[in-house]
DNA sequence: ATTATTTGCTCAAACGTTTTACTAGAAAAT
DNA sequence: ATTTTCTAGTAAAACGTTTGAGCAAATAAT
């Protein structure tokens, strides 16, 4: 019986340009100008474009991007380039980008630097290599050479989520300073009167932003405290080991709540509270930077700041589709957009 | 001041293997030749080789991927098509699927189809159009006939997550029924008689199997009720709208217990029953596939199966890169690996 | 000293498009 | 009747690689 080698059958050529022009005796470059919807401008009769959109369709014609890409110089392709993909957080990002980019016909690929910056470097030569149109990037710590040499090349990109010190380009993140101010001055409030504060990376934009805004509402409450002493830099690669020795230091120093810097950190917090048997809001008050899921079912809810991730992606393309129709005008702007704060019970 | 125009500097063209070839006086091919590491087989004198390398890397060359995946006939680019990328479960698979991926050379674009068949054949015809090497497909309902046609054209692929009815291809699923059977088991044993499942689409494979566990285990227990009464159907569309109304019915049917399918589901019928005072595990019992960190922080913790995603990923990406060889030499297999019960305190 | 082999490199076609320049014939203008 | 303009299409170069075929010089075998 053949139908038991029906998976060997195979190859089926991919049908191109020339099949269709052969079919019909004309040259491949009309079908070329007819399938990429020239027909007008370029005149040809209204009856051939019709036949030869029609065998186009019949064969089953699907154009060969590669040769499109290197002939016209753009790929259609935005590269997206975020710490890790499995995060939430930026697996929303990605999300919101592809949504976004579609809109502008454009495709995403992806790539995870896990913040380590030769990591990002080799994406995003990888990325450049396939001649991506453009780029939105996390930047990570001592990237800046490195995407400054990026400058220089002539691919658009702009940052995402952080930006870049010493990198003059555009930047869309959320407001930082803001969201923490707000969530640091709901503690003091509720009065809460050492307040920790746990960051994966001090040299991040974005966590250092978020540490301005945790100072500076614990000096405007008159506060005054060795802030120093109280603010615990913890990575996310060390989470499993130096996590709990941190956290207890922080109880030990009489610390009597806790500003997380992000979703990472807090969740694993939370289960270390949860381990120890400390009760929330009672004992300690949380508030944390991000909105996962986790904190909605938690008990209690976690009082946060829900970042504005789907606006920050919408205008980062933007922003990046203008930069690649070389509509370069302005001096790159920093965009920074206020998030939600969001109320529950954990303080 | 020049400076202050400096985001006005620019172009600085690609360099490419002319100009290499240019600078030391040698043919283009042979600067080819060297930069793909073909020197030896083409023997090509070290000294010259050496002199290409060195030039290469102080220009700066970056190879072509376009021109070079259209001469080569191979993109180097996989496509992943998940349902929804911004789906914590579907995050995870993309970054293992970018580090197996990555092991081979490949990069990995991804696309979202929303359980959609049309966005999916849409997806599927963009990557094909790019020359992907080959796919990652989560099948979507209804899409089995598209399905078969990418089967007739010679762009390899593999399930994941599910498989597809009438396609005979590779697929790697989780042992959706075993899973489901003790997580079903396991609510019987405690004691609890009446057992709802929710799941949010009947028609995927991975369902009807995680369906048939419960099933199957309410059958062995000698459990006898009109099982379709207790299992409920609800989109993910329509969470929001139709998903208490159905909790309501089963509690009103008299369920003392919830069977999730997915931990869309479970997650947000946490926050219902939490809304509602309803008390776990006392008053109902829960288990739910998959374990998103929101069930770790849960109180009670939710009882339910991780998927071993990790392993499906790297399994995935091995049968497609020999596929893509066209080491085809077997007949489609599908692939089912167990999970890990993780139980918690919800039943 | 001739022939055969090896070494080290060059040539040019090919991959599938897009697009500029051109052309043959028809219609319009002189 | 000749020139001009328009119409509807063709031809061929170009995009940046890879690679099979070829070739001259050097070395080895006869």
């Amino acid at each position: 019986m053949l139908s038991q080698f029906k998976w060997m059958s195979m190859p089926q050529k991919q049908v191109k340009l020339i099949d269709i022009a052969n079919k019909l005796n004309v040259s491949i470059g009309l079908v070329s100008i007819v399938l990429s919807g020239k027909s007008k401008e370029r005149r040809i009769s209204d009856e051939l474009a019709a036949k030869v959109i029609e065998t186009a369709k019949a064969l089953g014609y699907r154009p060969n991007q590669l040769a499109r890409g290197l002939r016209t110089g753009k790929s259609g392709i935005i590269g997206l380039l975020v710490a890790d993909i499995s995060n939430p957080f930026f697996g929303k990002m990605a999300r919101y980008i592809e949504n976004e980019a579609a809109k502008l016909e454009y495709q995403v690929m992806f790539g995870s630097s896990d913040e380590n910056p030769e990591k990002l470097e080799n994406l995003v030569n990888m990325f450049a290599s396939r001649q991506v149109d453009g780029m939105i990037i996390v930047p990570v710590f001592q990237s800046e050479s490195f995407l400054l040499s990026l400058q220089e090349q002539s691919i658009p990109f702009v940052f995402i989520d952080r930006y870049c010190e010493g990198v003059d380009e555009d930047a869309v993140v959320s407001d930082n300073y803001l969201g923490s101010y707000q969530l640091t001055s709901l503690l003091i409030k509720k009065g809460y009167g050492k307040i920790a504060a746990f960051a994966n990376d001090l040299h991040l934009s974005n966590i250092k932003d978020r540490m301005h805004g945790y100072t500076t509402a614990l000096k405007d409450s008159g506060l005054n405290y060795p802030v120093e002493d109280f603010i615990f830099e913890v990575d996310f690669d060390q989470l499993d080991t130096r996590l709990e020795a941190m956290l207890k230091q922080a109880l030990e120093n009489g610390c009597d709540a806790f500003f997380f810097a992000n979703n990472k950190l807090g969740i694993s917090s939370l289960k270390y509270f949860d381990k120890v048997g400390l009760t929330i809001p009672e004992d300690i008050g949380i508030v944390c930077f991000d909105n996962p899921e986790a904190f909605q079912v938690a008990k209690p809810g976690i009082t946060c700041v829900e970042q504005p991730i789907e606006l920050m992606c919408a205008k980062a393309i933007n922003i990046l589709s203008r930069k690649i129709e070389g509509k370069t005008e302005s001096k790159p702007e920093r965009i920074s957009l206020p998030g939600k704060l969001i109320v529950r019970e954990s303080c």
